[in-house]
DNA sequence: ACTGTAAATGCAAATTGATTGCAATACGGG
DNA sequence: CCCGTATTGCAATCAATTTGCATTTACAGT
């Protein structure tokens, strides 16, 4: 067995195993979403497969049905566009990592291991419960 | 003075501090969302001024001004829509205070104490200058 | 108060991200 | 290998937001 077919095999059996019909569009965009260190725009995984010849409405749609199947987690990261990213095998759903976000160029990185201090959890816990860490900055290419 | 004229000097005299000229769409938009319990988006402030005449584009344009310059806070929810909220008067404008945000109700509140965990620092350091720390999740209200 | 000018507005058209209808096509159980 | 249905491609559509431009308005300077 290649490599090449293990990778293929991890993304068929995951499509399958959700329930949904294993399809070249998926398989790639499983794949795209895979080997990425962040979460991407539906526009970055369609440039990404640009060349396979799929249409971006299919792009959404297997974005979107990947999303209801627990594969994919969609986040929004306070600049209208919809992020998507691999929900790692056993992952909770709905248990977004932190993310920094470059004000400048947009690009996105997840960081999982950021979390408040101590007084600021308790701090926190006054107003609400917290889901979701955003940090916005300056990325050190841009800066 | 009427409790009238004193609301519409208020509005009139931040307008005029901001650097930008008093106009009727302007004030009325100041004022649906001082009366405003929470965040509203461009759709309800438009709706709220309604049998005034103003332009949608109009509203968009004040409303995206007004933040510019300080008087209106735009935050976005999840949910793909701006919401915008009246910032109080004497709060500093440029957020560089941790901001919760009610995925909810939309409610803004700031968290003057919040940092991060000295680790989190370091690792965030390796990626770019955080300016700004935001997090999301259900306040008390909502929960 | 009067006037010139830059800013603001109204209206319509354009953009952008996302969704949908429908006929053609392909996955996968039998 | 065949059939029924999920999926795809393509174009049209939608919704939120932005933009171009001619007209109007606020307000600084006189």
């Amino acid at each position: 067995m290649t490599n090449q077919n293990s990778k293929r095999d991890w993304a068929r059996t995951a499509i399958q195993d959700a329930g949904l019909r294993v399809t070249m569009a998926r398989i790639a965009t499983l794949e795209v979403l895979n080997t990425a260190s962040m979460p991407l725009t539906h526009a970055e995984v369609y440039q990404a497969l640009q060349g396979r010849g799929f249409d971006k409405a299919t792009v959404f749609r297997n974005l979107n049905d990947l999303v209801s199947v627990g594969l994919l987690r969609r986040s929004e990261l306070g600049d209208h566009v919809w992020r998507f990213e691999l929900i790692a095998n056993g992952e909770h759903p709905d248990a977004h990592h932190p993310h920094f976000v470059c004000v400048d160029c947009g690009t996105v990185s997840r960081l999982d291991e950021i979390e408040l201090s101590r007084k600021s959890k308790s701090t926190s816990d006054q107003i609400g419960k917290v889901t979701e860490i955003l940090l916005r900055g300056h990325c050190h290419e841009c800066a």
